[in-house]
DNA sequence: ACGGTAGTGGAACACCCCGTCCGGTTAGCT
DNA sequence: AGCTAACCGGACGGGGTGTTCCACTACCGT
């Protein structure tokens, strides 16, 4: 656990080795997951391994910090979605997107879910995130075209199956995702004859595996 | 890697083991997945790491093993649903029964999904399984009660998807199992006004992880 | 009862991972 | 040009996991 000074304090190519290890953890961690080594990240940053440690104390915090973008553009698609006037629509697009972006990032959906010690910022967005959530399923039920009996955990659930999806291409695995995503909107869809779900359950943060 | 004699020609302390070996592989994979220890396995079992690897050359005979009856579960599934006079009543039922069956066997989807290369009898199991449902499937597609659009690999997608889901405890699990089957299905429903699924995407045969 | 052999448990091997530390080197800043 | 921050690469410790070695044990037929 070394010093970590202010990223923008450093000295032109450590800046650039920072940056390079950023891209390379959110290619890496989105393409194959939290599993890769740090070795692995700085080996492909071209960078020693003290290096790495010496920017990002932790894997933790590197995950943290290579997904922090992915973080605020999953806030950004929820309040797009929040924003559409049709909130069925907004709906869908959020159920869409969502997918779609954890798709092509296998590690965010473990780094969303997980509970981080010391993330304080990635937890309290998350939680923001879901109330906001929960305010365009109000307004979609409200429209009639989400079905009464949704409730927020179901986007959890269906987040939480969406990572489950492996394909062997990223081009596989956005499709995937896409079928994926028809299929749980469908799934909301409010319908007439439609029985009433099963009860939901309670869905853990669970430690970074 | 050592000698594997019949299970039938074993001393009696040995088949004891044996036995004890299995139910706690099954319970413990089921439990918290293929990741749980082979030394854990033995521990539990009260053996050592030898007894284990005498019995099961690796990790792989065992976890085949270990699940071997979950496999013919899932095959009577699809068989039970084959025979349902009704084929949309049958095909939800084995959806139902099969997302029920994966959340109390962790483990078992990784296995069920995974490419092992010494394990011929599961893949062509899985294969006639797969097959099963596919009539199944035409069945319930003619009935006019499945979506036309549908197609094998989706029952992958969500098998996939199902064991994406993790849960604190083994009942939440299951409620948790139920509800996204119910989701499920409200997706595979025949409606008519619904807009047509992306295209599917090609899932792989994953190594084991 | 007894001896041979299958069976056993614990230590050990080989490998991988995270995180740390250090000697020698490079590259930015002034 | 020189000072110094930053770097590289390798080695190390601690922990984990799949698998094997070996001396000992306990079963079972005679």
């Amino acid at each position: 656990m070394l010093e970590t000074p202010r990223p923008d304090t450093l000295r032109s190519d450590a800046r650039d080795n920072r940056e390079r290890i950023l891209a390379v953890a959110r290619t890496a961690f989105g393409a194959d997951g939290l599993g890769v080594p740090m070795r692995e990240i700085a080996r492909r940053a071209e960078v020693g391994p003290a290096t790495l440690y010496r920017r990002f104390p932790t894997k933790e915090a590197l995950v943290i910090e290579a997904f922090a973008e992915q973080m605020a553009l999953c806030t950004s698609i929820v309040e797009d979605g929040l924003s559409d006037p049709d909130p069925w629509h907004g709906f869908c697009t959020v159920v869409e997107r969502v997918c779609e972006l954890h798709a092509g990032n296998q590690g965010f959906t473990a780094a969303f879910m997980a509970a981080f010690p010391h993330a304080i910022d990635f937890t309290t967005t998350r939680e923001q995130t879901l109330r906001a959530v929960g305010e365009l399923a109000r307004r979609a039920k409200a429209a009639g075209h989400l079905r009464s009996d949704f409730v927020i955990s179901d986007l959890l659930l269906v987040l939480q199956a969406n990572s489950g999806v492996r394909a062997e291409s990223p081009a596989d695995a956005l499709l995937a995702a896409r079928r994926f995503a028809a299929l749980q909107i469908q799934g909301f869809r409010a319908s007439p004859g439609a029985p009433p779900l099963p009860p939901p359950a309670r869905l853990p943060l669970l430690p970074v595996g």
